[in-house]
DNA sequence: ATCCGCCTCCGCCGGACGGGGGAGGGCGGC
DNA sequence: GCCGCCCTCCCCCGTCCGGCGGAGGCGGAT
């Protein structure tokens, strides 16, 4: 069996100690071998430019450009860009999202097992067709679009108001609302003004469509 | 080194052709061992509950159950429910999206060549860690909420009042209305008042609340 | 002690909205 | 030809809404 040309990985890790056990599970496999290091996200992209690996292992925290930048530069800059595999330590960080819109082939944990790893690097470096592509890239860009920065009108809001522009979204009317809420209609209307007012909207139909565009339903 | 046992898989697929080839190809593997195949989705559910085995590799397009619901069914009845990778032709297919939410550990692409598919099942086997696990099921929920199946109503509004509701989500006034789509605005109040009517809604307000959950927006 | 923000309410007004009912014309299908 | 659907527009009316201006109480910050 010939032995074709060896996987070529660049880790990139603020912590020398994980870049060195790292190091140590890839340079353990025949078929894979780490050609450079990084230790801030600056460096990645410059050395991953100079040596132009198979397989980058980011990590998204890192001094200066963070993982998530330091993908995007690589990838917008480089016409054969290599896979990035981006490392993190929760899954549910939010980076996950911001790392596969930013074109991450896919993202490993801190805790996973020297085993997941390599197969993962294996993995990464020979498939253009494996472990959701373009679908997830839709998702996570969906993602962004589904929950945007809250824009400041929604800090500026009391508490009062909150509740009622809730209840707005829920099609009730002002006496409905006042109902709900055990106070008067004219209360009601006056937190109904002041809702207007700072969403810089001229009625209610506009300030839920303020408020659904916000995400404002989903968090705030 | 020592052997460890075997990584057990099962085949579901309703074209024998495929079964072979992929059993052809998982079976040169010391490491992989095809224990079973099933050729519809129910099949497919009692051969993993009598086997339990590591992985499955399940054809979305079967008789009877699709591959999606055989998941669903899989992973909800039994206490240590195997990994399943969903195997379908297109990446951007809506089914990619059913079989995360229905807690798919993966996808493959039928183009994918043995090699990436011996990895993926290697991989999907042994991590609980690995690419895209938690937070790509967070994914396909929000999906799913993004794209609801559009409620019935939507086929019921004629052209010119889906041109109305959408003015209304933009949150116009009928008078506004009238102008951009050069009607009078009675005209407008007439399609309005159908479009109330057919939403089931009462106000403007609501109409445009059930256009926002409905995606009526986005699509239709 | 004072001020400010928030919550609570009041009255008045004009305009927008929604309901009801009707009507004419165009266009395609039966 | 006729019926049905769609688009267009009309009047009347009651209600809801939003704008304006004002006011009292209360609690926290300075």
């Amino acid at each position: 069996m010939t032995r074709p040309a060896p996987v070529r990985v660049v880790l990139a890790d603020d912590e020398r100690m994980v870049r060195t056990a790292l190091r140590a599970i890839l340079s353990a496999e025949p078929d894979l071998e780490v050609v450079g290091e990084a230790a801030t996200g600056a460096e990645a992209v410059s050395v991953v430019r100079d040596l132009r690996p198979d397989v980058v292992l980011m990590d998204v925290r890192m001094p200066e450009i963070d993982g998530i930048r330091a993908t995007e530069q690589i990838l917008a800059t480089l016409d054969e860009p290599p896979r990035i595999v981006v490392v993190t330590t929760f899954e549910n960080d939010s980076y996950v999202y911001d790392a596969l819109r930013a074109g991450a082939s896919g993202f490993l944990l801190k805790r996973a097992d020297a085993d997941a790893l390599v197969q993962a690097v294996r993995l990464v470096a020979r498939s253009d067709s494996l472990l959701f592509p373009a679908a997830v890239r839709t998702l996570a860009t969906e993602h962004a679009r589904a929950h945007p920065a809250p824009p400041e009108w929604v800090a500026k809001l009391t508490g009062r108001e909150r509740e009622v522009l809730r209840h707005m979204a829920q099609g009730l009317t002002n006496a409905e609302i006042a109902r709900r809420m055990e106070v008067g209609p004219a209360t009601v209307k006056s937190h109904v003004a002041a809702v207007l007012a700072k969403t810089g909207t001229r009625d209610r139909t506009q300030a839920v469509i303020a408020a659904y565009e916000a995400g404002f339903l989903n968090a705030g």
